[in-house]
DNA sequence: AGTGTCCGAGAGAGCGCTCTCTCGCGCTCG
DNA sequence: CGAGCGCGAGAGAGCGCTCTCTCGGACACT
């Protein structure tokens, strides 16, 4: 099964032919980087050089070389590279889901139909797609979170951004015991762990301020699972804000962050409620569902109800009427979570200076006013 | 910062020592088989043996080396197991955007929020996990398309799942032509290439058959975007079933497979025939947006308008009324499609009888009755 | 003219693993 | 009782690349 036959394995018949020498097929079948040095008449390590594009190789050697690549249709086997580098030139958008959450969609369905996955990943490439490093979505509900821990032990990836929604979730932390360059999506205190995170609380507040600045008195909270930390800050922001305002205690129910559970949360609401007024919900989809139950139960938005949302994600926008949101730049924040990567990976690479790791960013919400409030 | 010393860099000092022996540190600082097979007192290839569960191993030191691997939290290295092997363990599932796609939503907001993606995930996971091969999601726009090539040429992974809704999309030709393994989410000619697809004409007709089957005469059909091959069978085999009811020719409205997309066809539908009575649109997403407009133009459905979709996606069990639609079982096309990949990856492996690649398989439809129609 | 210096290309070890080949052992059979 | 056999473990090459070290040649300097 080997290239070399039995006589000859320890030298194998070197092809001393010069430019237009040809040399024996590697055992993949693709050309080796021996094939395209021996096509261009120098030595691997020069053609190793112009690849990776060290300054110091002269001019007409590189073209040589250059054509010789062409011709042969080499690329570079990403495994023996990264043997020696250890680098693998590609990182992980792992988004995980807690463990015991009670939504009654699956996971995946739930991942592909909120926005916010998209919208980090369109943030993160547009930092990694210049530099040319792959990005490669994870998703890892908590059956797969073995595997996934397996998946960047083994050195798939240089390193990993990190979406999770619950303070709950053991994902984090295992992965940062890796000691993989890692950025979290949410405020960690786990350490060398870098993170990005938005001022929920502010966020909460700038809904409740709108809310109340309109002349609505009788809120109401449609809040995440209570795990999630996001969401628990947003909903304290509000409720501070509400308390500034001398307003009564507002109605808190919680939901899964999906449409249907925001349309579920209403019925409980209205049930121990009925003259609300003005609705927080901590997403936009849930914040479409609170809408579009709402009119169902016969209150006009936002005449009857205001509602406002918390994202400004894409279905704000799309919503009947659309919905008035707190804007949570996700794409910028996508974007340091990839530049914080990016500086975590080169840290790595050459630990010059001791612990330098983590410089987090904080980012301020602010509120974009539609039609629902 | 090679590991060795120069005097002595041949032949590195062996630890003689026995099960309680200590090795050097590899430069990595990670443990090698090396370091495990000192620590349990045998060689290399057998650690390398019971890693890799080869029958022939004595119990009793697989015992020994179970301990060792685990005293030394020792973890295989991917790189220098692939480069000997020729396989990662890990597949792609590559999202493909075909070019010139004119839809007003970002790429990657339009993919994470069909549920679409969501399902075949789910569908291809249920295949891939059990045997421990890690599933990659790759976005694809079309900048992107070189990107991913590179990717996939470079031997990050073994095979590739792709999804793609345009027969103007080159991705799939070009990644054909890297001959990795590779299966197709639509029916395709190219050659060597695997393919999973549903009988789309089938369930356009169950569609048509639906809504003249409740009486409806003055149909229209809000289609997908005209390079959308699967768009195109569900048209054609509405537009049969129509035809074969005698009926008159309905109007047909395109749009981009979006909600915000049905909503924009209805007011040019309206306005073309205003008497319609019954509509079918090419996706759950669209048939909600549909909905949605009619409702807001004071129809009501399905008193003066019958909606029926296509999927069966959450989002038509979501709904307001919730949707007719025609099932598509995408998750059983998914984990056929993960089986038609895992055979071509054994084959690539050993081609052992000739160009047998191929098998692929049409999956039949189904209507789901719910309130819209 | 002789020697020192610098620059750029070649030589070759080594990354950590797999896998073939070889060999030693204990057993069965003639 | 010795040759033959089979089974299981060790030895060691090699996967394709990078990177250090070495060396030859062109140039400048004394």
């Amino acid at each position: 099964m080997w290239a070399c036959g039995l006589e000859t394995h320890k030298y194998p018949a070197l092809d001393e032919g010069g430019i237009t020498g040809r040399v024996q097929i590697p055992r993949s079948g693709r050309p080796t980087l021996e094939a395209v040095a021996s096509v261009a008449g120098v030595s691997r390590a020069t053609v190793s050089r112009v690849i990776n594009e060290v300054p110091t190789v002269d001019p007409e050697i590189v073209e040589t070389v250059r054509r010789a690549i062409e011709e042969t249709g080499y690329v570079p086997n990403l495994a023996a590279r990264s043997l020696v580098t250890r680098r693998t030139g590609s990182v992980a958008l792992v988004v995980s889901e807690p463990p015991e959450q009670r939504s009654p969609l699956p996971f995946l369905e739930r991942l592909f139909t909120d926005p916010y996955v998209g919208r980090v990943t369109a943030g993160a490439q547009t930092v990694l797609r210049p530099r040319d490093i792959h990005l490669a979505i994870i998703p890892a509900d908590p059956p797969a979170h073995d595997q996934v821990v397996r998946y960047v032990r083994q050195g798939h990836v240089d390193g990993v951004l990190l979406i999770t929604s619950s303070s709950a979730d053991p994902l984090p932390a295992r992965l940062a015991a890796l000691a993989v360059p890692l950025v979290l999506s949410t405020r960690t205190t786990l350490p060398g762990v870098a993170w990005v995170d938005l001022d929920q609380a502010a966020g909460g507040r700038l809904a409740a301020e709108h809310l109340i600045g309109s002349g609505r008195t009788r809120l109401a909270v449609v809040g995440g699972p209570p795990d999630a930390p996001f969401g628990h800050a947003r909903l304290e922001g509000f409720l501070d804000g509400v308390r500034a305002a001398g307003l009564t205690e507002p109605e808190v129910v919680t939901a899964d962050f999906t449409r249907p559970g925001g349309e579920a949360a209403v019925r409980t609401l209205l049930a121990a409620r009925p003259d609300v007024d003005g609705v927080f919900a901590a997403n936009d989809l849930m914040a479409d569902g609170v809408s579009t139950a709402l009119r169902t139960a016969g209150r006009d938005v936002p005449r009857d109800v205001a509602v406002v949302g918390f994202d400004d994600s894409s279905v704000a926008a799309q919503a009947h009427p659309p919905l008035t949101t707190v804007r949570q730049p996700v794409e910028d924040m996508a974007e340091a979570m990839a530049r914080l990567l990016l500086a975590a990976l080169r840290q790595a690479q050459e630990p010059d200076d001791g612990a330098a790791a983590g410089g987090s960013e904080t980012f301020v919400p602010e509120l974009v006013v539609r039609a629902s409030a």
